[in-house]
DNA sequence: TGCCAATCATTAGCATGCTATCTATGTTGG
DNA sequence: CCAACATAGATAGCATGCTAATGATTGGCA
């Protein structure tokens, strides 16, 4: 397989498993009323409760837009709620509802048991490799951005 | 960084870099009536045209709902055209048009060319260990669906 | 001081994923 | 032969991504 050939599969399979990841958690964690989106933001909230929203956007690396809709539903189902910030009328603080803390732990430990499942077999040097490809192509792609805007 | 971090580094590095290249392309192809999805699929035509929609719903490793809605955009495009099958009056055929012909190589040519540029820095030896590194994930969560469905 | 640009949240609208269902057609076994 | 099952495509509805545009405040500077 020469480089071209490589970075193709490479590209493809990327994708493919991000699309089978999401499945897999959005089956699995119906229960739970969590999506693999709603998780990662709970397990950001349950590092570090009440950021104001465009902060936690940046944590999770995501727009606005797309928080707010995370937040509706999250909001809905009772997990979250949003408070008001004294001193600036436009922001608002999120945090994790009781009844969603009581449950933070039980869901970190399911995404780390899942994560564990499906990388099983994989050594901490190969999961160490695949991570900094990732990472610089992340990097890569940024630089690309900025580059030609 | 333990074997727990590093999983959950990973997977949240998996779907970063996935979020971020899709962007990349749909932002870059936007001239060329592109998206990264819609690319996919007409570099599966590219290299054989005609396959019937199931099958090429196979292919790219999508539902068949998800491909009819991409094959709908497309042919809005004039990109495709979908033929009546002879002996099987459910099926149909799905082929490029003679413009998207005339693109395909132009396209194929873009997206080598993006694929090496967010690539560039990384070995040949990395590239494989991170694809196989994939290729086993994914085959980890497949197993994990059928097993406990 | 008072206006204008930046910031925070939201809404609207598009593109892709998915599952669940529907319709039409094909195939097969009793 | 035809009723039951299987297969192809399409539709509906939900969840997430995005960009663009709106509305409400805030803050800074002329």
């Amino acid at each position: 397989m020469d480089l071209i050939q490589l970075q193709a599969a490479f590209t493809g399979e990327l994708a493919a498993v991000n699309r089978k990841l999401r499945t897999l958690v959005d089956d699995r964690a119906r229960d739970m009323g969590l999506t693999l989106s709603r998780a990662r933001l709970l397990m950001e909230l349950a590092k570090a409760d009440g950021p104001i929203q465009s902060d936690l956007a940046g944590l999770l690396d995501i727009e606005q837009p797309t928080l707010v809709r995370l937040l509706d539903g999250l909001e809905r189902n009772g997990m979250i709620e949003r408070r008001a910030v004294e001193g600036d009328r436009r922001a608002r603080r999120v945090f994790l509802t009781e009844t969603a803390r009581a449950q933070a732990q039980d869901i970190l430990d399911f995404l780390a048991e899942l994560r564990a499942g499906i990388l099983q077999g994989i050594s901490p040097e190969e999961l160490e490799t695949a991570l900094d490809v990732l990472r610089r192509t992340s990097r890569n792609i940024a630089a690309g951005r900025s580059a030609a805007p």
